[in-house]
DNA sequence: GCCATCCTACTATAAACATAGTAGATACTA
DNA sequence: TAGTATCTACTATGTTTATAGTAGGATGGC
């Protein structure tokens, strides 16, 4: 019953769920980042394997129900990416952050964010 | 026939690869980050598939056959890591590198890395 | 030389995933 | 109120994943 991981589609789901809060699961269709075509019929089959799953829970308001995630983003990409980074980058998450920097774009004030959070953990460290 | 993303299983064998630069299916099976217990035949079932796949390829040394990787881990792991951020860090990398700063452990050495080559980004991208 | 061992190739299979159709209920609209 | 559109539940299907067995060839020790 407890902590499963989510499938790459999945997580997708739960990405639009943490961003809009509530949404139908059209909205869910018309807000996935991959805008790959797709039944309606298929959101919604991935929106109830979910709540099986206890990924999602939904509040009905007449016939249309109403999706929302049940799990926080961290606690569920936490595992995700502890995973991924025993996986692929020797259990190194410098590693990984070292190359998120060169391949994704951050700009100048998340830099400067990110600069301050590395000077805390320093001093915590320390 | 380019690129194709690697399961979780086989970017696992994947990082084993990099790291070991060559190795038999017998010494990847030994290797694995995740301590599963797996048959031999299935860690071999996996290489050959990946072989078809383009992800590493063999050298014959008598019976035995050596492996290594074919694909550097940069260009597996933008791709994976991208599709992560897009779906669960709403395209944000800055989210994803604060979250790793807080939930894995990095060394003060690795955290005096990481400001450098922040540093380093900020003054590129001014 | 023989037996146990280790190797690969090939095949099999259960489970998970991604996809979507159909049917029946409800709601809108002209 | 008749017809159209929309919604959910349920079922179906092709694919990929993870797993491993079996068969047959080679190796090595004794």
């Amino acid at each position: 019953m407890g902590k499963q991981k989510p499938s790459a589609l999945e997580l997708q789901v739960l990405g639009v769920l943490w961003g809009k809060k509530k949404a139908t699961a059209r909205e869910v269709l018309g807000a996935m980042p991959d805008s790959k075509p797709r039944a309606y019929t298929t959101v919604l089959s991935v929106l109830q394997g979910m709540e099986k799953k206890g990924f999602v829970e939904r509040a009905t308001s007449g016939v249309t129900h109403i999706w929302s995630a049940k799990v926080s983003r961290r606690e569920t990409t936490v595992p995700v990416l502890h995973e991924l980074i025993q996986n692929a980058f020797a259990g190194n998450p410098a590693m990984a952050m070292q190359q998120l920097l060169s391949s994704e774009k951050v700009s100048t004030a998340e830099l400067e964010e990110l600069r301050k959070i590395l000077d805390h953990a320093k001093r915590s460290a320390k």
